[in-house]
RNA sequence: GGGUAGGUUCCGGAGCGGUCAAACGGGGCAGACUGUAAAUCUGCUGGCUAUGCCUUCGAAGGUUCGAAUCCUUCCCUGCCCA
């Protein structure tokens, strides 16, 4: 494929790209590009925000350049500042490296593993001595980091910054050099850091890095970005049902971005929204699952008034409980999703439980349950009882 | 190091001896309405098999019949000065 035809698939969807020309001289030498990723084994799962700039490696990687995906386990430590208003915890070395199993087996499906250099920047950090963090400090000033938007605006807000987070860019673009990087991908809002790491590069006396930044994928409310910690999330390893009903439940100025985003598709617009976004989210199912997958959830979803047909996590009722309260509070355990007993029993009394359709509003009740009934426990939650 | 302002429930932020499980706002959850959307309205939002009991207001002690509120010590943060 020609340089410049590289160049516009590479850059379809991509939010900003510093700069093209860069890049087009880069691919015109023919040489495989080492495209850089840096993730930071923070979280074990992945979500669809996350898939965003993965999907991007990957096309990297088809059009047969090098994807290099560093683990940041030592970064992890760090904790990225990034878009925070308040210093990260910090992450215990054994969470870090389970994390990181986690992550891997995760981003192969995206990533083609065959084709994906992984490196941990654990490896040259380590070792680092003092006086080598101070000649790596040397290079960039107090006030280039003070640049940076939430340094500023918890500076503004009176609120704290520690040292060891201003260093987070500069560790992230030291990476950049020693992968020896082409092009480094990330999220608008790694902008800065990505940036950091073409002066590092310089510095050190190589190109630097052509900055690839991908939009960021807002969560489920729409507002936020895409996390785990706010509880907005897809997770890519979540059944079909599951991620099914969640996209169902996003707003039509959310799906159209949804579909852009990580379909790359625009939405039909003639279509009814509904059927617009069953469309989506069977696609979404299809891609980490399969497209049986996706039907079956898509005809779930379809038959969801018939209670019969429907399917759905079996539950055996508690022998030790026979009232509603606790019934339900298994229910919820038995999906994985304890509640507080006071939790449950606010969702009776608002009546949220309904049995077979019937609502049931007494935490005392003790209702007969019946192999086959069918549990409603709040909008997105029902189990048939076994 | 000196001065000064603070640390309250998921977040912001009131409360400054009893009427405090703690106002108000945000967020979240549930109900109604709908397209299991948005918007809107209503209710809930520490725990407990619960008209009561238990644990929370940076930590530990103390004063008091009674403390988030007063005192002592300690820990932590911001701001100004050096």
């Amino acid at each position: 494929m020609s340089p410049e035809e590289q160049l516009s698939l590479l850059t379809r969807g991509t939010a900003q790209i510093l700069s093209e020309k860069e890049l087009l001289k880069k691919l015109t030498r023919g040489e495989p590009l080492r495209a850089k990723l840096g993730v930071d084994p923070t979280s074990p799962d992945l979500h669809l925000g996350h898939s965003v700039v993965l999907e991007k490696l990957r096309q990297f990687q088809e059009l047969g350049h090098q994807a290099v995906l560093i683990i940041g386990d030592f970064t992890a430590q760090i904790g990225d500042p990034t878009g925070r208003a308040k210093t990260r915890p910090p992450l215990t070395r054994e969470e870090i490296l389970e994390n990181a199993k986690t992550y891997q087996e995760q981003a192969f499906c995206i990533l083609d593993k065959e084709k994906t250099e992984i490196v941990f920047n654990g490896e040259w950090f380590n070792s680092m001595s003092f006086s080598e963090v101070i000649q790596l400090n040397a290079q960039v000033t107090m006030q280039q980091m003070l640049q940076r938007e939430d340094f500023k605006n918890r500076i503004a807000n009176d609120q704290e910054v520690r040292l060891h987070e201003i260093q987070y860019p500069i560790v992230q673009g030291y990476d950049s050099v020693k992968v020896r990087a082409d092009v480094e991908l990330g999220g608008t809002d790694q902008l800065f850091n990505i940036l950091v790491g073409r002066d590092l590069q310089k510095s050190a006396g190589m190109e630097p890095q052509v900055v690839m930044c991908l939009p960021i994928l807002e969560g489920l409310d729409g507002v936020q970005k895409m996390s785990k910690s706010l509880n907005n999330y897809v997770g890519i390893t979540e059944s079909p049902g599951e991620m099914f009903g969640k996209i169902m439940s996003i707003s039509d100025d959310l799906m159209a971005r949804y579909s852009i985003l990580l379909l790359g598709e625009e939405i039909d617009a003639a279509e009814h929204p509904v059927e617009a976004k069953k469309k989506l989210a069977g696609k979404i199912v299809e891609r980490y699952h399969s497209a049986e997958a996706a039907q079956q959830a898509i005809s779930n979803w379809n038959n969801r008034g018939n209670l019969e047909s429907v399917e759905l996590p079996k539950f055996t009722p508690p022998t030790d409980r026979n009232d509603l309260l606790g019934i339900v509070q298994a229910a919820f355990a038995s999906l994985e999703e304890p509640k507080s007993g006071s939790d449950v029993r606010r969702l009776i009394q608002q009546g949220s439980i309904q049995i077979d359709g019937e609502k049931v509003s007494d935490p005392k009740a003790e209702p007969t349950l019946e192999s086959g009934q069918v549990l409603k426990l709040n909008k997105k939650r029902s189990v048939r009882i076994a």
